[in-house]
DNA sequence: CTGAAAGCGCTTACAG
DNA sequence: CTGAAAGCGCTTACAG
């Protein structure tokens, strides 16, 4: 493995210069450079990464921690970290975090990332960021890190999220414009800050049409699919069952369309289904979920990029960040029966 | 943040020993190892990585290559890998490879994480071990690594994959002892090797059950949804359609069922239907599907053990393990009618 | 069982 | 615009 003496001694500079070139810092000549480059090129030369590391105190990489969300949200969301991790030249290290267990592991394997000097900042995925204790421990270390939706928005520490206020605001009035007048809704657990963002949105659009809130009309679920398939069943055997069914995430809503199935009501015939999140779920159900979706691509590379920030030491500010959902119309909604 | 020198002096020794400690090398008087230990636990010290890497020539991490399989496999696979990387003291490193761009991406990320030092070996998941000029250039350089469920099973590299074969088999057997004679059945993709492989159990069960093999029931997929819906309507539209159709994944079976719906075929009373995969998918569809379970986290972490015994110098010979699969029977599969 | 010396391959100040 | 020296925090051989 040639070393960066090698490169120097072939492109006849110092070993200095050739830092300066791999750095991209200014104040080399251009034709420095060019001879440097082509040095590099011809011995197949890569900087080892463990030296820049020991000399500059910068480990260039950043830990992904996660407890374990749904896999596709897990997936997507760290796609897009290692997007903008990488374009910066930084390498992605996931860490589990169990929540449960607290501080054992929890705390213990996060905290020695940094003591081993193998990240510099984290990027934190729900509901990863419970462990208050650690994020205490990172702040009061000056490391940096971004949690995306997190449960506390009230310090100033930077976040990211989609607006699931919004999302579901939208869903209930798409509903509404079908004609729904009785629409029922699912909670998901409510730990998570998502589950009454939404409950509020959903009330939200209702207050807006004029309509009272009926808490009959509110199904008690923990964002699971059997719970929504329970909800549904305790909503549809009313005395006046609503004609749509808004559950506040895919699986909830899959479970709803089960129990739909069981009890012969047709969808979106007899009752209209909804759900969130847009999961691959929502379209390989039949008939096919509207739902909401979610741009977590985009939130977990924004969430890198501000790290990334804070990394190179820009004082960032609050970034609290509430990105747009959009609705996906599919085939479980129709116009309210009647 | 403490170092060996800090150690070293709180505990009266030299910076060797402390050195010895922290690797667990053999000869150091107990007595002097805990006093070490012990200053360590009170100056929380914990190794520099990088300065441990660039010292040993070793990274003491793995790289865990994948370009797009399903989500719920990749997050499965990953924590498995992790889990035998942790308990090791390796780390985990995250690569996308882009198979389509083949060399241009693909290639340079991979074999630049070899040149930059920052992993040892690599495991590779399925589709990304078609890459073969990386496969190739990696074995060159002696750089261990372990696929999953890969393309090639007749070079000597090491893989681990489910027993594909046997899954299909079993399944196809299930069907015939509900006295299903008419079994249709949905290949995948044919450039994965799991697809031929899955059809050869349906085949072979049906050969051992004195049942011809009859081309007209099999249709032709891509393992996604849509294609699994498009092969159905094929199936079920025949002059004589079969009584029941394995989907060889639960994308495709759950085409099939929505298929079925829409073409108001009962399942299972009309048609059974079953998957492979066991993917939270198959639980959540209506009927929920009866399928094959593949241990995704045994055979990552069977991967990573073997991986770790090779970067520990090992010759390991030929390590070419394929892991049973189980039955899952849920509601989507009932007697053959009449 | 323990230690002093050299060196891993870079970057950081500091000079010129 | 370029370079010589020192040092980052460990491990590796080699002595004792």
């Amino acid at each position: 493995m040639p070393t960066i003496h090698d490169v120097a001694e072939r492109a006849g500079v110092s070993i200095k210069t050739v830092s300066r070139v791999i750095n991209q810092e200014p104040y080399v000549q251009e034709r420095t450079r060019e001879r440097v480059l082509l040095a590099m090129r011809e011995l197949g030369y890569a900087a080892n990464v463990s030296a820049q590391r020991l000399a500059s105190g910068r480990a260039n990489a950043i830990g992904f921690v996660f407890h374990n969300p749904s896999w596709q949200y897990l997936s997507t969301a760290l796609q897009g970290v290692i997007e903008g991790a990488c374009a910066a030249g930084y390498e992605t290290l996931v860490q589990h975090c169990d929540v449960d267990i607290a501080d054992v592991h929890g705390v213990r394997s996060i905290t020695e990332l940094v003591a081993r000097r193998s990240v510099d900042g984290f990027i934190f995925t729900p509901p990863a960021d419970v462990v208050v204790p650690v994020l205490a421990e990172l702040q009061a270390a000056q490391i940096p890190f971004v949690r995306l939706t997190p449960r506390d928005r009230v310090s100033r520490q930077p976040y990211v999220t989609a607006n699931d206020r919004q999302g579901a605001c939208d869903m209930t009035r798409y509903l509404l414009a079908l004609g729904h007048r009785r629409i029922g809704f699912v909670m998901g657990a409510p730990i998570q800050v998502a589950s009454s963002e939404r409950l509020e949105g959903y009330r939200a659009a209702l207050a807006e049409a004029g309509i009272r809130f009926d808490p009959a009309l509110v199904g008690h679920g923990d964002f699971s699919f059997e719970s929504g398939a329970r909800a549904a069943r305790v909503l549809i055997q009313t005395q006046s069952p609503p004609t749509a069914i808004f559950a506040s995430n895919d699986d909830m809503a899959a479970g709803v369309l089960a129990l739909a199935h069981r009890l012969q009501v047709a969808v979106p015939a007899d009752l209209s289904v909804a759900g969130f999140d847009n999961t691959p779920l929502s379209g390989q159900v039949w008939p096919a979920l509207t739902t909401v979706n979610q741009p977590i691509h985009e939130i977990a590379l924004l969430a890198t990029r501000i790290l990334l920030r804070m990394l190179h030491g820009e004082d960032v500010g609050i970034e609290h960040h509430h990105l747009a959902t959009d609705l996906v119309i599919r085939a479980s909604t129709g116009p309210a029966p009647r």
